[in-house]
DNA sequence: TATGAATGAGGCTTCATTCAT
DNA sequence: AATGAATGAAGCCTCATTCAT
């Protein structure tokens, strides 16, 4: 019997764990190489279990996919309190994410760069996955109009944006704190 | 002096026409003779002018840097009208802007990948012309909290990031319309 | 001596089934994988008979060249007809031995070309090889002159050159007919 | 202007000069690198006049066809002399080609395991060209039965076949010599 | 014994850069 | 100034071989 591991963990583990490094250096700064040595395999490791680099990428691509809605359903269900609770815990989950939403980001733009014309379909998908935030955040919320949740979802992406291109938290961003008070008078407004 | 006109002029060119290159396929997956094929030159012609490509994108972002403060300060002088008119104006020279900005912004990514770990010398910078942003902003809509010009350029933020990895042109975004209404609501509710 | 002869017996099969993908796809395209997968072993197991895959190699070539003569004497010996039966016979014999004959001269080909200047010690086997087929034929067919010999094993060499690189089969040769008549007429006619 | 080159005479260069090389080591042993110091070229180079390495092979392949039909026409026109001249005209031209002939056999039987199932294609095309063969000499020798000249070109293909795997000169094959003397012998008996 | 996961040298190829013209 | 042929380091990938199980 050959040495034993197991498989698909192995596999997980070096798309978990190279998602980071494509997201710093992106696809085509980042060597096989470099994805080894910094995994602490060689490179015919890594081609043992995925088939090239494209696939490879393709493959943290779809994880990174993932990773974001199933981690929103947990964090904001359970206790529901006031207008303002509801709104600092949404912003509270948003900036513990930030560091994935902005690999996310890094990784898709590169994956998009990769794309010719079937730029389209993963579009679509970003289409869908962003209706279905809106839905998720309006219903939290409890908000009459969906426009607000789509609002503070936008908010949270130029937040992203900003840390993209300026290296800036997401805490320290004044407009979202403002948008905060704005959203709970939008609320407590209709609630009479 | 008679042909240093022509030289800077081809260089500026050059440039110009090179950035949108950068922007599409990014820094790596764009090579030397795909610049000088789509720019009609030759590989030597291209060094003429640059001595390497990292010079070239060094040239390029810096081009990229420059453009967006200079097309503001312009589009916003003159006749002032009322709030409601200010906002619309200033959402209209965003969604005019939507491509540059994008293009900034891919271009940025890069190039931040590009530094090691000099990224915070790039990031001052990029807070330094935010701060002035918001002051312009915070002067064109008359606006008595700077916060509320920060809310309004982290939404912009937000659209160009949906652009970037959904495809969405500013103009679909609900919550950019919604955030119209609240900021003149915003100033005339000062304005008694 | 319990296992000895499962281990002997187990080199002769890999060897007698590896030769003719060598023969088919050659040294260098031949990969170890694919030897074990063809075999239903696994690499190691490979490893575990052959040191590598020269090693392996080489006992193919040895087994291929020894197939040959033994072959020939046991079909040519018994029952002695008249001239023409006999020549038959031996082209008959030839018929049914142009795989092998195709496979070894595959295999010597690639053998050769891995040699660097030892060359010379396996053309020296060859030639003495001939030599015995030569004495051997003039024997079988009662030939006053090995010339005679040496041309019919000439025409099957040719034979076995055309299928190598035209794909024709050894009986589709008007030319060996031909030769079959000379040689029969050259027996008689000393046979008074 | 660029380092002026005759790009369809550096193709034909290249191509001559790596037919030998492929034709001693075989394709897969055979590397760029390997071709690139050989003919004093870098590897880039190599790839400046041939997109890959199959292409090279390819176009040293086609090269290598051509080269046989066009030298036996010219070789074997002009003075006709008697049938022993004739005869001995022809040998001494086959044996002038020799070396070309193996090249040609020993790249063939490498393009022959590159292809897949088009080999048949190949084999037609060799097939045809044996016929020429034929056809051309029966009319040199003035044959009566396209058998002997069959049996002629089957003669030489067999010491082709005896250079590549035993190294002997196609001179030292006494089949070849007697050959010579039954073909004079089958012209001059229908000459009455 | 047998297995196949792991390794890394080396193969094909790309591409930034140089330089003769 | 402009061209593009030439270079060679470095990237992706293959595969002979080793070795833990």
């Amino acid at each position: 019997m050959p040495k034993i591991v197991d498989h698909d963990a192995m596999r997980s583990d070096l798309v978990t764990r190279s998602a980071a490094l494509f997201g710093a250096h992106g696809f085509r700064r980042l060597t096989m190489r470099a994805i080894a040595k910094e995994l602490g395999v060689s490179t015919g490791t890594l081609y043992h279990y995925y088939p090239g680099k494209d696939a490879l990428f393709q493959a943290v691509f779809e994880s990174v996919l993932k990773l974001d809605l199933a981690a929103a359903a947990d964090a904001l269900s359970g206790a529901q309190d006031d207008a303002q609770g509801r709104v600092n815990r949404l912003f509270a989950f948003a900036a513990s994410r930030q560091e994935a939403m902005e690999l996310y980001a890094l990784i898709t733009i590169d994956y998009l760069r990769s794309l010719g014309d079937e730029k389209e379909r993963l579009f679509q998908l970003t289409l869908a996955t962003r209706q279905r935030y809106i839905a998720g955040v309006t219903a939290y919320l409890q908000l009459h109009d969906p426009a607000y949740a789509d609002l503070v979802i936008l908010a949270i992406n130029g937040a992203i944006h900003r840390r993209l291109i300026g290296g800036i938290a997401m805490e320290a961003n004044p407009g979202l704190e403002l948008l905060g008070g704005l959203i709970v008078d939008a609320i407590d407004s209709r609630a009479d």
